[in-house]
DNA sequence: TCTGGGGTCCTGCTACGA
DNA sequence: TCTGTCGTAGCAGGACCC
């Protein structure tokens, strides 16, 4: 039997909402004055990395995840803003919102997209097309924002859809899109055999090249193809997966309630490290941050991994499983400690990264024989952390290993998110 | 071109117990 | 008792996504 909006409803619809140039669009908020230049939010040092690119940066050639050394290149003046990840959070979590005033079946992907399956909410605000033009008309009245929406019978062609609405970037500026992409169920393969294979979910360079080598280039060529000759090329499980999304199967639900499977940290450094002490500093300083992150989301994990890349950017993990789950600093750093005292640092490492998964929920975590011996002394202590943290700050306290002379730095999420800064403003 | 950070999922391998 | 097989857990790495 279909259930309205199930996967088995063909008549499905699925919106993918996508936030234009989200982060450089924020920032023209706060400093208009920058309207209509080429604006670069990200990393601004020698290892940092573009997070978003106004339209006329774009124009230059400038893209996410390009290196803002090259990005400096191509256009010198172009203005750079270290991300607010904490600000755009804030704006992220009211259009989010927003969506969910049209339906509650809302998956955010990142701060910047969206699913909404509306097959339900159809009835109440009219069609897909009309509540995706509603959507971004609400966005624009509302946050000043632009966002460009896909409307299909799936995620996976929601998604290209919007890809397909947005604004284009070209020398003589920014060059606006359909703002809305509508893809009926019986247009989905018109819509879709033309693109090149790399538009499907999961084919990036390395599955590219292997499809190359069969003579694919094209999403319909992929799809002409026998499933074994795909999952011979690409493996059974991305096989499968891609041979169905060319053939417009996905049957994906949106899902509001997605729970994170793991929690990390990660941190490349200005310059390489090579001795052990400075790096255990940093773990220290990165578990205590992951931990206080499980507990905001009252969760616990098993698995300690420990992520280091050397200067080579050759990169390694080193994971141990604990008997029962912890959320806390000290078991976290100890864990990891054990895993980077395994590992020589002297040839110089760049990037260092905690994360912990198996995560269960905070509330059912077990008994260990250390909490009966000292009952919940740590768990006790871990809290009052927490409580002190919000009310005075995240550097208000930490483990005594990172007091320093300058006082504590806690490493918050967003801090860092586009790499080191070791040029100044 | 010289490559961030936060994730998810898959694959291949090994160890281990039934 | 020994050996082979199977399922599962753990581990490491790769590919991919935003």
């Amino acid at each position: 039997m279909s259930r309205p909006g199930g996967p088995d409803d063909t008549n499905r619809s699925i919106l993918h909402v996508d936030m234009d140039a989200f982060f450089v669009s924020v920032e023209l908020l706060d400093r208009p004055e920058l309207r209509g230049r080429p604006v670069v939010v990200g990393g601004a040092g020698d290892r940092g990395v573009v997070a978003a690119a106004s339209y006329e940066a774009r124009a230059f050639g400038v893209h996410s995840a390009q290196p803002s050394v090259r990005a400096r290149r191509l256009c010198p003046d172009a203005v750079f803003l270290h991300g607010r990840y904490d600000r755009y959070a804030e704006v992220s979590a009211r259009v989010m919102a927003l969506f969910r005033m049209f339906t509650p079946l809302v998956e955010p992907i990142s701060l910047d997209e969206a699913f909404l399956d509306v097959t339900g909410a159809r009835r109440l605000h009219g069609t897909g097309p009309e509540i995706g033009a509603r959507i971004r008309q609400r966005v624009l009245d509302e946050e000043g924002l632009t966002c460009s929406v896909g409307v299909a019978p799936s995620k996976f062609i929601a998604k290209l859809a919007s890809e397909s609405a947005k604004p284009r970037a070209s020398p003589e500026g920014p060059v606006p899109g359909d703002g809305v992409t509508v893809v009926d169920p019986d247009g989905v393969l018109a819509f879709l055999h033309p693109l090149p294979v790399q538009a499907l979910w999961g084919v990036g360079p390395a599955t590219l090249a292997r499809l190359e080598r069969l003579g694919v280039s094209t999403v319909g060529e992929l799809a002409s193809l026998s499933v074994d000759a795909v999952v011979g090329a690409v493996g059974d499980a991305a096989g499968r997966h891609l041979h169905a999304l060319a053939t417009g199967i996905d049957d994906r639900d949106v899902e509001p309630d997605r729970r994170p499977k793991s929690v990390g940290h990660e941190e490349t450094f200005a310059r390489d490290l090579h001795r052990p002490v400075p790096l255990e500093r940093e773990v220290v300083r990165l578990a205590d941050s992951v931990a206080a992150r499980l507990r905001q989301h009252g969760v616990a994990g098993r698995t300690i991994i420990l992520k280091v890349r050397f200067g080579d950017f050759h990169t390694i993990t080193r994971s141990s499983t604990v008997p029962t789950p912890v959320d806390g600093g000290s078991a976290i750093a100890r864990a990891a400690k054990e895993l980077l005292a395994a590992i020589d640092p002297s040839p110089g490492v760049r990037l260092i990264g905690v994360s912990v998964s198996g995560l269960v929920d905070g509330a059912t975590r077990q008994l260990t024989l250390d909490d009966a011996v000292r009952p919940r002394a740590w768990d006790d202590a871990d809290r009052a952390v927490d409580e002190i943290r919000g009310r005075f700050g995240a550097d208000a306290i930490g483990p005594a290993t990172l007091a320093g002379p300058e006082g504590l730095h806690r490493v918050r999420r967003g801090e860092q998110q586009w790499g080191p800064s070791d040029v100044d403003d």
